[in-house]
Parts: structure tokens; C-alpha cells; sequence
DNA sequence: TATTGTTATACTCTATAACTATA
DNA sequence: TATAGTTATAGAGTATAACAATA
């Protein structure tokens, strides 16, 4: 665990960057994340690729890879992960033989089912602390760089 | 370099989680932190660093390690780095002989004025899909959450 | 030719644990 | 006993480059 920060100590213009400003909250969020799925490991990854599944069954590694904005070649340990873990499935496809349709197991939608639970309510924990609409002024924000930013298209 | 995200693939509930908006975003602002200093090469860690001398002076490596909530086991390769590109020095210090006060040097002084002038002026172009008054907002809620949930006092 | 999954490899950031020299 | 700096080591997370199978 990294230590708490200490505040009195020679604050800069660090403080005055908004990237600098954005690590350190993404930290907290991640740090929370673990905490929250200390018990099975769950890995943000892991959690993301089987979200992804559970939306469309049948998605592959490079559609997933694409939405993710991570290399294909980075998947195949987190597939490979769930599937051990016996949380998703590779099943050949007939119509084009090089992919591998992915999709959720029972157990996989239920261990989604809960880790988003408690994944939320600790969110909203961490939320607590900005007004309603701080929180929706939070999430308009952070939505309007991913548009201005990202690979575009909706 | 991360592929561009390709948003009309599978959106799911990914997309209401404030920790995976707050990574993407984050992701935005690093890959143009690097794309701003590709020439140089000087990371995060050693511009946070080198912030934190100037702005303290014969400030401590594990003064350092507190302040951006890292270990200190951590700062020696950053101190290294930037004492090798003649950024900073490494001091004795009579009083405690266990500490090294570290100090920018004057082309350390130069570098990260630099960088700071390229740096704010990338933010800004990165701010400016969001109006003034959301600006604002940014930098008040990721405060706000800093303030609740890091080490404490201001 | 282009794409999918895969492997091998390496780099960055960070943590833990232990050591030493001081205090 | 406690702290500062250090080393060794390991683990995420990610990227690049290449390859085989298939389109």
C-alpha cells in the first residue's frame, strides 16, 4: 500500500496541475477498487473485459482490445485469467475461424453481479464527499474529454 | 502508443463507472504529458520530483516520497535520473548526517521551467473542450475529493 | 494483403522486505 | 528504537515486434 500523502509538506505548482490533480484521485479510486476485491483479485482489467462480454456475448479479443484502448496482445492474459478463474469461455466460430468468440460464464455474471455492486456503492461512498450536483457536473465532465479526446464516434 | 478507443463497439455499464472515466481520462492527459517531452524524456516522477526541490529547497528524499504519496524506496532511481542529467544534486547535510538535502541545479532550474510552461500550455489546449466555468468546477471537485480522502491537512 | 490470436520480450511504475548508518 | 537512504526483488499494466492461421 503506498502511504498517505502529507500535505504540509512543500506543496507546489504540482498542486496547481490538473494532470497531477487527476492521478492522484484516479489512485484513490483505484486504491478503493482493490480494496473492494481484495477477496477474489478481481483485476480492473479482468472486471472490464468480462463487463464488456456480459454487454455483447460472442465479442472478440481485438473488439474488446479496440474498446479498451489496449493492444490486442495485452488480452490474451486477461482472458486467459477469467477462463482459469472459470469466469468467461473461448468458443471457436464457424463463419471466420480465426476469432474466438467470447462470452460470460454463469459463474462469470454472477461474480460481475456482485463485484458491480460493491463496486458502486463504494463509488458512491468515494462520491459522497461532492454535492448531487458536483457529482453530476464530475461525471458531464469527464464524459466531455472522453468525446473530445478519444477515438471519436458516439 | 495505446490504439484510439472505438466507442461504437459495446458500450456497458463500464461507462457509468466514475473510476473507468477517471482512468480514461487520466490516460488522455499522460500520453500528452509524454508527447510534450518526448525530446527530453523527463518522466512524471522526476518532474514531480524536481517541483517539489524548487519549491523546497534541501528538501529530503523522504520528504519527497510523503508528499506524492510514493515510497521512498522509490525516489532513489528518480533522484539518480535527474542527478545524471545534471537536473539536481544530492547534498550532506551536517546537522543529520543520515539525510541528503537535494537541490536543483541551475540547468534543473531551466528544465523544468520549460517544461512547465509546455506542460500548462498542453492543459490548457486539453481544457479548452470544456467552457470556463467547468474548468473550474474540474479543478474544485478533484480538490474537493484530494482534501477528503488524502493524508489530511491541507 | 489484412486481420486474429498468440508468444516473446521489455519497459514503467510501484510495492515489500531487508540492510546500514545514523539519530 | 526509530528514521534516512539504499538495494534487491517482484508484480501490475502496458507496448512492440514477430509469427501462424485464416480471410
Amino acid at each position: 500500500m503506498a502511504p498517505k500523502a502529507d500535505h504540509d509538506l512543500a506543496s507546489s505548482d504540482l498542486d496547481h496541475l490538473i494532470g497531477y490533480n487527476l492521478k492522484r484521485v484516479y489512485m484513490i479510486f483505484i486504491a478503493e477498487f482493490r480494496s473492494a476485491w481484495a477477496e477474489n483479485g478481481l483485476s480492473t482489467r479482468s472486471y472490464s473485459a468480462l463487463s464488456l462480454m456480459i454487454a455483447k456475448p460472442g465479442i472478440t479479443q481485438s473488439e474488446i482490445a479496440r474498446t479498451l484502448g489496449i493492444e490486442r496482445s495485452g488480452l490474451v492474459a486477461i482472458i486467459d485469467d477469467l477462463q482459469t478463474r472459470g469466469l468467461a469461455q473461448r468458443e471457436a466460430v464457424a463463419e471466420d475461424r480465426r476469432v474466438q468468440a467470447l462470452s460470460p460464464t454463469d459463474a462469470g455474471r454472477t461474480a460481475y453481479q456482485n463485484a458491480s455492486e460493491a463496486l458502486k456503492s463504494n463509488e458512491d461512498r468515494l462520491l459522497s464527499a461532492l454535492s448531487p450536483t458536483e457529482q453530476s457536473q464530475f461525471r458531464s465532465i469527464l464524459s466531455k474529454l472522453r468525446n473530445a479526446y478519444e477515438g471519436d464516434v458516439s
